[in-house]
DNA sequence: TCAAAAGTGTTAAGACTACACCCATGT
DNA sequence: ACATGGGTGTAGTCTTAACACTTTTGA
């Protein structure tokens, strides 16, 4: 079966920048390609835009094919399509980004990965096509988020202390910040709530888990 | 000739939310559709990527084709790809938006443009395609731009007056701002240096013109 | 000399930052 | 009993918001 135009068609994808924090890093995930171009090397997850999908669908698709990471926050990015990005033929890329919850990062190896790792941030090997642009770009828009908006929340499991998100704050931004100002900030927002159980770590005292108020809404404040 | 893929391709297009403020009001410019679909409909300008070109340059390219407009501010918003957005194929949409000076907004009408013209934001006809929805991101890209950055000074013409600057701030924003506080804010971003030439319009005393220290920077500020 | 927009500082309120001690638990 | 992270309030600084009169010009 082919397919025929009167004029040339590019090729469409999504590439997905897939963030979580794992001892106490910013990570990537990545795909080592098992084809050419690039074979060998180290990719973001992605793949093409089916016909009749949407573009969401197809990155969320995409996402669970590749690492079988599902329902988890994911928001385009950018659409990336440099004339010579690909040497097969033209493809334009729209880039998505999601973060995954800290725990649970356990990944299925998905059909089209000959291999899917998290990657620190800051220690990436060589990537195929413009995937370090994307990264670039993805880290960027996170950081600028995180810093005026709830969107860090998304990278918590179903419960939380709030000194677990105080870190992961901190991580992805790379400076600390004051307990007592942060915890009142984040309270502030109204966006989360207790949920009366404690979580018991070590030989201190345990701390009050959170959750969620509405599990959809990204809060957006300064 | 004809163009023959292994899989079916979607078209890729790109399409343009040009913005302008005249006569007191935030408008966009529309063209009227010679050809089906939509056929008479008005709609974005934009059009088809050419194979070997940059999306950017695409969308430069369709707006200079349509309207005469060149060197004007133009960013990528989003991509818009819902399965059956065009009834003639598939067709990604990976839309721009573009800031136009408020003086020479004279038209010349394009080749593929049957006409035209600005609309008022909150006036607009029956549009084609889904291009309602981009023009509704596009507004909210712009007034959250504005909010905290200097991007209402790509409005301006080469020169102008500080009172031009706070009308047009407050026309896209809707709503009215102190004059001291004004210009305390745009003055002390240190973009703008004074012209030494003064703007006289009426029994009143002359404004002081002023320019962009840097025409492609546009800083970001609270 | 009048009308109309340009230009200019100060004060009060609110937001943000810095900072230190007691609490609850496990070992 | 001690070591460890959890939890809490206040005071100082900085930022933002509110506010009114004088200046310059054309008619």
């Amino acid at each position: 079966m082919s397919y025929t135009y009167a004029y040339p068609h590019p090729a469409v994808t999504t590439d997905i920048v897939v963030f979580t924090v794992e001892n106490n890093k910013l990570r990537v995930l990545l795909i080592q390609r098992k084809l050419d171009p690039h074979q060998g090397n180290w990719a973001l997850p992605g793949g093409f835009l089916d016909i009749d999908e949407s573009i969401d669908t197809c990155a969320a698709r995409e996402l669970k094919e590749e690492t079988g990471l599902e329902d988890i926050f994911l928001e385009q990015l950018y659409t990336f399509g440099a004339p010579d990005r690909d040497p097969r033929e033209r493809v334009i890329s729209i880039a998505y980004y999601a973060l995954m919850p800290l725990q649970g990062v356990e990944l299925k190896s998905g059909s089209d990965a000959a291999d899917a790792r998290w990657f620190d941030i800051d220690a990436l090997p060589k990537l195929a096509f413009d995937h370090d642009e994307i990264i670039k770009l993805a880290r960027e828009r996170l950081t600028a988020k995180m810093d005026y908006s709830t969107l860090g929340l998304m990278f918590m499991p179903q419960s939380f202390t709030l000194s677990e998100v105080q870190s992961l704050y901190e991580i992805v931004s790379g400076q600390e910040r004051d307990k007592r100002n942060f915890r009142k900030w984040l309270l502030g927002l109204e966006c989360l709530i207790e949920t009366g159980e404690k979580k018991s770590v070590g030989a201190h005292r345990p701390a009050m888990l959170y959750r969620l108020k509405d599990p959809d809404n990204l809060i957006i404040t300064k």
